[in-house]
DNA sequence: CATGGGATTGACT
DNA sequence: GTCAATCCCATGC
């Protein structure tokens, strides 16, 4: 589907209810749903999960400048700086005071992909939003979008799967790049998606 | 106040 | 395969 129309805003955006429930049926969920920003726009194909009673999760220290927002209402963006360098996008869930995300690992993008090729300085579509910090750069994410709702009313959107996306099979398996809680089957991939940030 | 460690990426050997 | 870039923040003195 060739994206040279103007990009449409997410006009049905997941409600709260959507993140409110277990953060591993979340981040299940959400491989297929698209998520925007200013005219630019990708479908989600790899997520992980994120929960404060596991050691990966940046909430299992407990509620610190850096975390409240993790604790905070679902429905709502987490965005933090990795490594000093990348911005990396959450969809904090479950009820407020318990500290969960789902980290959106990777795009197949949709809308505003000549934007994404002068940001990321690439032209293949597979490597615009193949990893965490691609995309938010290719989607112009920056730290100041943490903790603004993802139902509508903020600049990050994220909305139902696009009409015609098939459901995609899905494929589970330890998070990347973590040294705690190694273990742990929370990462979810569209299994066919040739815009993963790694082959599981 | 000083220190150390990342939920990564891109460049390089 | 290795490695540096670069900054936020949790922790400890």
């Amino acid at each position: 589907m060739a994206a040279h129309t103007a990009s449409p805003a997410i006009a049905d955006p997941l409600p709260v209810a959507f993140y409110d429930r277990p953060v591993i049926e979340v981040a299940r969920d959400l491989v297929g749903c698209v998520v925007s920003h200013a005219g630019t726009s990708g479908v989600i194909v790899e997520t992980e999960a994120y929960h404060d009673s596991e050691p990966a999760c940046h909430a299992f220290v407990g509620m610190t400048a850096r975390t409240k927002t993790l604790f905070g209402p679902p429905g709502r963006s987490y965005v933090y700086r990795s490594y000093g360098i990348h911005a990396l996008l959450n969809a904090v869930c479950e009820p407020e005071g318990i500290g969960a995300a789902v980290l959106i690992r990777a795009l197949e993008p949709l809308d505003g992909i000549e934007l994404m090729r002068e940001r990321r300085g690439l032209e293949r579509i597979e490597q615009l939003c193949s990893g965490p910090g691609k995309l938010t750069r290719a989607l112009g994410i920056e730290l100041g979008e943490n903790d603004t709702p993802l139902t509508g009313a903020g600049p990050v959107a994220i909305g139902s799967p696009p009409v015609g996306w098939p459901g995609v099979e899905l494929a589970a398996g330890p998070r990347i790049g973590i040294t705690k809680a190694v273990e742990l089957p929370w990462r979810f991939c569209a299994r066919d998606s040739r815009h993963l940030s790694r082959r599981y």
